[in-house]
DNA sequence: TTGAAAGCGGTACCAA
DNA sequence: TTGGTACCGCTTTCAA
């Protein structure tokens, strides 16, 4: 008790009249001070804002009330550091201009809440410049990481040597069981597909997304192989970096490229996809769907303006950012659990961007 | 000493085999870890890993090596204890499904990363639910506040009370001096009205954001100043919540309840802006520009969509988010700093969506 | 039910 | 330059 001292000696001459600031002189309120003003001790003071601890309501009571008269709010980092639970989850994440993160994010932290955890945000400029940035996120002591960003195997080792659980969200590591909640790009792929071709559709083009993506990569693979199924070959495949800019510049390139100009442009989002469906109508004189159909992929919220009315595949993204939630909350109480992929369905939606069968 | 006897009891058999997980069994390596290692005391262990710490290059070598040896990541948690400095900033903000809020998150993190802060997140549904939320954000220590939400006064006091700096970003308190960054709405909607009236529009109605929106009702009441300047008067209102479908229903009522429909719909944000454009396409067949002129609010990633190309004000977003953490963090190292706002100036942009003079 | 005391993992002061 | 030590504010045994 002798390093309270200085604190006991803080002597409280007119009962009637002390308010927060006499008693603490600039010093936010301890559990300490609330004992002393209680007249209790300070574990008493800790017990008593613990939901199912052992204190009289008459103890109860007093705590309670010399808690609100000094303001006193537990600090949270200190409790952590006893508990070594930060309640803090790193998200990582990077393009938060694009459309489709911001949606996640926000779904993110809604379900964070529903745990009681904290999102300690680290939002990249680019999907690089992480190795920095992981230092930060060790530090911290985060009770678990949520990656929208590609990690290195070199970095993901780096967190799991901390014990710290990591959740992939909409990407995964090759080769590498991952813990990871994905949209089904397979499948969506196919679909989309499938019913372009029953429309009669026979000249594809593909503007797809940076190599370096898997899911990016898994869909465009998804989409040639079932137009190979389809009998369709050699559809002419173009590159692009998720963006608007890239959309446009995709549908250029394609009919630059291509004998003939392609009946469908299946982008790999649909930020891509409005940007086509722009490039088509005021650059080319194309109209969409009529002379081009242009399907997407995320179901973002523009993708249902007036403007383009975009047929696309909606990730669910509510019951990703849940499931991503659950796994990694699950893997933070027991931390045996091995990895796990949940892929879950996304959903088509028939907008007029594109004629379908 | 005693209480670390435990720890120095770990017998190391085989010193040459040594590895991290022989010597910490399962634990995340402290300080204390790194000093046996190498064979230092443990207080130089945290001084060899400070910046301009006075400590031998021998020592400094040994010390790094043991901690990579280790794996050793400094506590943050246990840092921010002592330091009293936690190295995070609240970012409260709402709407992160709107155009406008992720742009400013994204600026906002990339400056805190400059000043070595962290960003805790609190994405709220809505603006309003902050209390429970601000409980959380009083426990953790945070450095600073950014409120990109409505804060009530009390609200406010509560983190006063504390000592913790807050910043608003593009809105304030009225009849209270508060931190605040803001985008000039004044001068960016007299900007727009002066020169839509010099291409001389005369019919013009408004769609307004929400009553409670500070920075909303300063742009309306500019607006309308500046439309009486001219000799406008009875320019009809109409209210909405900032998003695609009311800024839809926006320019439908504007036509309802006018005798004449308005050449020129001035709109509060960039996303209402939108929406107005088109329903007035889609629902209405009036031709933007030729039959109404719209202009926006902020910049937004789509307001230069082929699509809209919109006029509207640019918000400094970049500038802003500099701005704010430059405002917050004086005040996290000097708290007598005097409340201060900071108004910046938009820039007119002269997108196709109205006609100007 | 209550209080004393031992940490959690660092920082920083002070003496050597 | 180095090591010893006293904290930061809380949680959690363990006795009383």
């Amino acid at each position: 008790m002798a390093r309270r001292k200085a604190r006991a000696t803080v002597t409280l001459r007119k009962p009637a009249e002390r308010v927060a600031s006499e008693i603490l002189g600039g010093r936010r309120a301890t559990s300490y001070d609330v004992a002393r003003l209680a007249g209790v001790s300070q574990s008493a003071v800790s017990r008593c804002l613990q939901p199912g601890a052992s204190a009289s309501v008459k103890m109860r009571e007093r705590v309670r009330r010399a808690a609100a008269e000094l303001g006193y709010t537990p600090n949270a980092i200190a409790r952590s550091l006893i508990t070594r639970r930060s309640n803090l989850i790193a998200v990582l994440i990077s393009n938060l201009t694009s459309l489709y993160y911001p949606e996640v994010l926000s779904e993110l932290s809604a379900h964070a809440t529903v745990h009681d955890e904290r999102i300690l945000l680290f939002a990249l400029p680019h999907e690089s410049d992480i190795d920095e940035t992981l230092d930060k996120v060790l530090q911290y002591q985060v009770d678990g990481v949520i990656a929208a960003v590609r990690l290195s195997l070199s970095q993901l080792e780096a967190i799991n040597r901390r014990r710290i659980p990591v959740v992939f969200f909409n990407r995964y590591l090759r080769d590498h069981p991952v813990n990871a909640v994905c949209c089904d790009q397979v499948d969506g792929a196919r679909v989309l597909v499938t019913r372009l071709h029953a429309a009669g559709h026979r000249r594809f083009g593909v503007i797809a997304g940076p190599k370096d993506s898997v899911v990016g990569e898994e869909r465009l693979r998804a989409t040639l192989e079932k137009l190979q199924e389809l009998g369709i070959r050699d559809t002419p495949v173009v590159r692009g970096g998720y963006d608007y800019e890239s959309g446009a510049a995709g549908l250029h390139e394609l009919i630059r490229i291509g004998k003939k100009p392609p009946h469908v442009a299946v982008c790999a989002n649909d930020l891509m996809a409005i940007g086509c469906i722009d490039a088509a109508r005021f650059d080319l004189g194309l109209a969409v769907p009529e002379k081009l159909s242009v399907v997407g992929f995320d179901g973002v919220g523009p993708s249902t303006w007036s403007s383009y009315r975009l047929t696309t595949i909606r990730q669910p993204i509510q019951r990703m950012a849940e499931a991503t939630l659950t796994l990694l909350m699950d893997r933070v109480e027991n931390p045996k659990l091995p990895p796990e992929k949940r892929v879950l369905a996304g959903q088509i939606v028939e907008g007029g961007s594109a004629k379908l069968g």
